[in-house]
DNA sequence: CTGTTAGCGCGTTCAC
DNA sequence: GTGAACGCGCTAACAG
């Protein structure tokens, strides 16, 4: 008896005592407000009410849990919160689900599969009563067959290729289609594309979206016109985009970046050969990254939702355990162009 | 009975069952493991194992928590999880939780009175067996509380002016004067302060550190070498950058900003009036942002281990969860100078 | 070393 | 409309 004793929190029972009722009174009168008119006499609820009110009584969520098998808590799944796609989407999931009571828990898996595997263990014992996933990586069998046991998920980012599962996206192929049109608009004809990882979705979908729009516009791509970044950084950026100015002879006038970082390697390629953004070259980036408007020149580039994102998973995730059984949504979320002075000009040509 | 059929996990009288013991005998085998050397024949300890492993066995938190008190779950208060600041402590604090099986219940209270009560009773009915709270302006009182009852609180980036709490913080004191040392170095003797606000303790410790060092290196600071900003923005930088240029007349050589927006805004005034850094005028910014080195010049600033935070604090609540009354521990990390374009010259006088 | 018993706090029967 | 009893899954106490 050494242990130390946490604070006592008031019980049902200790309310039941104080208003001289029985503890399921005590349930009932606190059980879901709106359920029906009157499981309980409308005097004693009150009084109960009151009771619990000046005890400073609050449900044990765990006793709860264990007794209803929903735990009011959901699990979410991603890579590593520290890339800053991530804190609005949660904050979005936060809000949307504090607004229901539900908590999230949180698990970053580093795209690592054992850790994925553990933490997802650790989600899954704790009792969440749904999953959302924004991992990347993964081949999502596991989820598949958590899904067929009538887990909800909810994926984030991503499709199974299978399997139609209820999920939000960005929508990124529209949005490398207005940067592409956003450009051409602006006069410019000789437009490149600097690509993401090719083995990585946002990558190929922004690809596959240049290539759909400079046809939509009647524009020829050969493959001199697109060069293929493997990792999302400014060097990267820098040796592609050196590789693009170095390859023709007729140099381009606009550069749409798969990704900010790309676009500022971009920058960094045009000042070491003296070349000048908007004046000699347009560079359009995507993402939206909070420094975007913070460089010189401040770059054009396209926002995502982040936070709808993670609202509309909330969202979903909530209608899916209301009913489990409703149709499957797929909800693609549009993007935004933001134009800033890396497009300034308009081509004079 | 139409309810959906949730995952039927296996529980632990399922694997007595199949391996031929009482549940009590699988809960000892499955007990913490290096704990006492046999309380269980290793033999059935091995089969029991395995059997668990077979039929897939998690165990049941929420039963646990209710039998034992203790949820193994950790609330973490916090203003904005959009800030860029939180999303390394909170994965600091993640990492080194997840290493003894606790688990992050996040709540962001936006700075907001009320929604900072509503959080906190949804992570105290959730049976939180610890609590790190990084909100700013609360006053705090319910804490020490909370504290007085037993229940294990570490503060990050905080302190309470009455009593002593468990915290870890970064030392903004020292970090502001290694800015200072370090433009002093280099030969400055007009060295300015654009300050943050000083309603934020960031903003006051960081002038006070400025203060100290200036009188350290035994230069005279007078009103016109500060200029205080009223928000942490990129145009409040600008305005008191302004304002600061064309105070006296002979012009600072070095603007030791509170934080690196201030700093931008630097950038921004010496543009406006056609100075260049570092060449006319050094800058120094404050907290090594992701963009930091994006910047033309990049921007030379002071870096804090926010991951490190995180991990501390976790290590410190776990300390206090195993043994509560140990001594308070006060943490403070050192930052370090990052050395970069903005303040890339030597002063040739 | 293992079986037995009891109960954590709550919600849900089923009587009255 | 309310009281009584039971059990969710697990672990702590006590036997043996």
């Amino acid at each position: 008896m050494t242990d130390t004793q946490r604070t006592k929190r008031a019980t049902i029972r200790d309310v039941a005592r104080v208003a001289g009722v029985h503890p399921s009174t005590v349930s009932r009168a606190l059980g879901r407000d709106g359920q029906t008119i009157a499981l309980v006499n409308s005097d004693t609820r009150a009084r109960i009410l009151r009771i619990a009110e000046e005890l400073n009584f609050r449900p044990d969520v765990a006793a709860r849990t264990l007794k209803t098998g929903q735990s009011h808590t959901v699990g979410v799944l991603l890579p590593d919160l520290t890339n800053p796609l991530f804190p609005p989407i949660v904050r979005g999931l936060e809000d949307r689900f504090a607004e229901d009571g539900f908590v999230v828990l949180l698990g970053n898996t580093d795209d690592d599969a054992l850790r994925g595997e553990l933490v997802l263990e650790g989600l899954l014992s704790r009792g969440v009563d749904a999953l959302v996933v924004a991992t990347a990586r993964r081949s999502g069998t596991q989820f598949l067959e958590l899904s067929r046991q009538g887990m909800p998920i909810v994926l984030i980012n991503r499709v199974f290729d299978d399997q139609l599962v209820p999920s939000v996206a960005t929508d990124e192929v529209a949005g490398i289609r207005m940067a592409v049109q956003h450009v051409h608009a602006l006069g410019h004809r000789k437009i490149l594309h600097l690509a993401g990882p090719q083995d990585l979705s946002t990558g190929k979908n922004r690809y596959r979206g240049y290539l759909a729009e400079m046809s939509s516009l009647g524009m020829q791509v050969d493959d001199s016109m697109v060069c293929f970044a493997n990792l999302y950084s400014s060097e990267e950026g820098k040796r592609c985009a050196e590789e693009l100015l170095g390859r023709s002879h007729d140099r381009p006038t606009a550069i749409v970046a798969a990704n900010d970082m790309l676009a500022i390697g971009c920058y960094q390629a045009l000042d070491a050969i003296g070349l000048h953004c908007p004046a000699d070259v347009a560079i359009v980036g995507f993402n939206d990254a909070p420094f975007s408007d913070l460089l010189s020149p401040p770059l054009t580039s396209i926002r995502f939702p982040h936070y709808q994102v993670g609202f509309q998973a909330a969202q979903l995730v909530l209608e899916r355990i209301a009913n489990p059984s409703a149709p499957i949504k797929v909800i693609f979320l549009p993007p935004e162009l933001v134009i800033r002075g890396s497009t300034g000009l308009a081509l004079s040509s």
